[in-house]
RNA sequence: GGUACCGUGGCCGAGAGGCUAGGCAAGGCUCUGCAAAAGCUUCCACAGCAGUUCGAAUCUGCUCGGUACCUCCA
């Protein structure tokens, strides 16, 4: 019934058939936040995919070590490899310890993901607790003839590297002319080749975060971090490595060089890369201020947003394009996605008291099947909507007494729902207020409201209804009595 | 400037040579005291031009438009 999982490979630009190196265990890397800022809402997008990942595997009953980093230091301004650590930038400027600004925003960003929905990784390592894998790793790259150090840096030695393995084979650019075409150097710089990167940096004065090393006071380069700490807790060679499109041509480059350096082993099998979430057409990023914190777009205060949207809603919204696609931003869709969400939740809720008959003449297995063979291809999650919303369908006509469904087929299509919309999409019900007690005092209301509608008195009937639906609770009348629902 | 990628109905988005998702919105019908919900139904789109093919949104070429990367970014 399930076929077997495909994952495309950013490397090999192929779908291949997903084969753990060693099953039942899968070692998984995604490069994490740098925690100078607060989280906005294209970060989450990414997390948001790997995390489906994470939850898709694990249901397929692999045993799965996730480790997202969180870059508390190494990471610069720009990458000339001079200028100035984004943490200690951040630092001086709110006039704070380094460690009080990392501490802040780990803090917010976990916050975040949690109200996601989002899975804890299995480990989360961090940049400044794994100086000393960096430098060793640093020293491999040295002695193995791949990296130099100049007046207290050292450099990764691109050309020599890139004479016996393909530097450029991810981001299958030229290197020909990446060596044309990147920016001048500016003279003072000790780098030998253009294209050359720091492993590990001379801490100028004014740098508040340096640490010793063989070369002197200074701090790691940001590349190397996620380097030492794949191969740390993942081993030379794992299974998938991850990250945003846009760490392709530098970041995770220079990763698979460092690793190929220094251990002269293939470090990953799969690499899974998601694309930008945009608005207007645009990248969301915050360089270009258009970017979205979480807070804002709950509370609807930014100045693009009409109203506010619940951390689910955007989930969906975000689980109704593909990981490898660009996902525009925008008030409709917001709102669109927000009405499917509803209607699918709805219908998750009429699961538990649909009635079984003596047969089905709704095809459970085909749903199924559907619902699978969307995930098993490359994490399909708009094709896996879609057949859920078949099941939506089946549901509402089952509910209707339209449709008839067997106890064998039932309990599977409970189980289907339960295992995929909860599990593996990570969804989750959204009850604002509905606790035990408003739920009695619905009732009594409810009933009350019953009670007129039976004397045919709806002025009063209707007066109920309308006044609920001010304080924003909204009430429908089914065969089975009247239900309600909460809204924001 | 170089290199990639993309252009799908009112909106968001799948698909990837013939069977033409899904969600939202809009119209009609059924149900209902009225609503709402639900069900059924309508709306048959793939930037333009040329080509390959029995057949193209899907392949090829060109044109136009957009984006990303090359410089910090998930």
């Amino acid at each position: 019934m399930k076929g077997p999982l495909k994952i495309y490979d950013t490397l090999s630009r192929e779908t291949k058939v997903f084969e753990p190196i060693h099953a039942p265990f899968v070692g998984m890397y995604v490069c994490g936040p740098t925690v100078y800022s607060n989280a906005h809402l294209g970060n989450v997008r990414t997390f948001t995919s790997f995390d489906i990942v994470f939850r898709y595997l694990t249901h397929l009953g692999y045993k799965v070590r996730y480790v997202r980093n969180i870059t508390d230091a190494g990471h610069l301004e720009n990458d000339a490899d001079e200028g100035e650590d984004k943490i200690g930038k951040k630092a001086k400027l709110e006039k704070l310890e380094p460690m009080e600004i990392v501490q802040r925003y780990t803090v917010d960003f976990r916050e975040v993901m949690r109200m996601f929905n989002n899975w804890p990784p299995s480990i989360e390592p961090t940049a400044t607790g794994h100086i000393i894998e960096q430098i060793e790793m640093t020293k491999k790259i040295i002695e193995n003839g791949y990296a130099y150090e100049s007046n207290g840096t050292v450099y990764f030695d691109v050309e020599k590297f890139s004479k016996e393995y393909p530097y450029t084979e991810l981001s299958g650019r030229n290197l020909d002319e990446l060596l044309n075409n990147t920016r001048d150097l500016g003279g003072q710089d000790d780098k030998k080749g253009r294209l050359d990167f720091a492993l590990w940096i001379k801490a100028k004065p004014e740098h508040i975060m340096h640490w010793p090393s063989p070369w002197g006071e200074g701090f790691p380069g940001w590349h190397i971090e996620c380097s030492a700490m794949s191969s740390k807790y993942l081993g030379n060679s794992f299974d998938i490595h991850g990250g945003g499109m846009d760490l392709v041509p530098t970041h995770h480059t220079n990763e698979i060089a460092q690793n190929l350096a220094c251990n002269h082993e293939v470090p990953v099998k799969y690499w899974i890369h998601t694309n930008m979430l945009t608005v207007n057409g645009q990248k969301m990023s915050k360089s270009l201020g258009n970017s979205f914190l979480p807070h804002e777009l709950f509370a609807g205060t930014h100045p693009l947003l009409e109203r506010g949207y619940s951390p689910m809603t955007v989930r969906f919204f975000m689980l109704q394009a593909h990981y490898r696609s660009t996902l525009d931003f925008s008030n409709e869709a917001l709102q669109a996605a927000e009405k499917g969400f509803q209607r699918l939740m709805n219908a998750v809720k009429l699961l538990p008291n649909l009635k079984a008959s003596a047969n089905s003449d709704v095809n459970i297995d085909e749903l199924i099947d559907n619902v699978y063979n969307a995930l098993n291809d490359d994490f399909n999650t708009p094709i896996t909507l879609a057949a859920l919303f078949d099941g939506v369908r089946m549901i509402n006509s089952i509910n209707d007494g339209k449709s008839k469904i067997s106890e064998a087929d039932l309990v599977k299509l409970r189980k289907l729902f339960n295992d995929i919309v909860f599990d593996v999409l990570g969804l989750m019900e959204e009850s604002t207020a509905d606790n035990s007690k408003v739920d009695g005092l619905m009732k009594m209301i409810l009933e009350q409201r019953a009670s007129a509608k039976a004397r045919r008195d709806f002025a009063a009937s209707d007066g109920i209804r309308d006044q609920l639906k001010e304080i924003g609770i909204e009430v429908k009348d089914g065969k089975e009595g009247s239900s309600y629902t909460i809204s924001n």
